[in-house]
DNA sequence: TTCCTTAATCGTATATTTGCGATATAATAT
DNA sequence: ATATTATATCGCAAATATACGATTAAGGAA
């Protein structure tokens, strides 16, 4: 490959991409429920409820934190994760946005 | 890696995450914008839009042809493509419930 | 038929993702 | 001080994804 041409589209469309490759894989969407079910800030109760190994979930759990979809401080032994909801809105709203705007354009069907 | 633990997880987890995966990529949503923007099924076009080589266009419309985001037909020495509405209506709808089940479990900030 | 155009596919190189075990880290409990 | 517990991180292996050039295939034009 070599070369990445990602930064040869606009910013939204690496934004919206990049927050959809958060969410490409089950194990991080199963993530974000769990994450939604409990008030509490959770942690390892992920890693009993996944059929995946601690680091695994961690990992996720890491890449769920650096598409800005998660919060995450440290509290000493445990740490303590959950959702963004600002950020969740907000992409949220940016995939409603792409929707609509390419339906706008035109519905018929052509093939 | 060696084995893939997606289907540990729901259907309805694998189906969006694939979905998410198919748009996942800023040429994928640069090549479904330009698919709406034209009426007319168009093909190589996009080619000359983006600054990717034929056969890499190419590969990203199989892509979004896996996914069931696009339809495409054989016409003769040039293909055509177009948007699945139906498809992408579904999982519009699909991305909203999961957004709106997650924000009424719960809203509240805890980190 | 032979050439041209269009697009799919093949082969290849490289990058990224996924997953796990093992190890490191850091606060708490004993 | 040492053990325990919870997580992050490292190192590794395998699978996927990304990108491109070259080739193939197939209809249309000459």
């Amino acid at each position: 490959m070599a070369v990445h041409k990602k930064e040869a589209f606009t910013q939204k469309e690496q934004d919206l991409a990049a927050f959809a490759k958060a969410i490409a894989h089950p194990a991080r969407i199963a993530i974000l429920k769990v994450l939604a079910q409990r008030n509490e800030c959770i942690c390892g109760e992920i890693v009993e409820i996944l059929p995946l190994a601690q680091s695994t979930v961690s990992q996720h759990l890491k890449e769920l934190k650096n598409a800005g979809l998660v919060d995450g401080t440290i509290d000493g032994p445990r740490s303590c994760y959950c959702i963004n909801w600002n950020a969740f809105e907000k992409f949220n709203t940016a995939f409603n946005t792409l929707f609509t705007s390419l339906k706008t354009k035109n519905e018929k069907a052509c093939c």
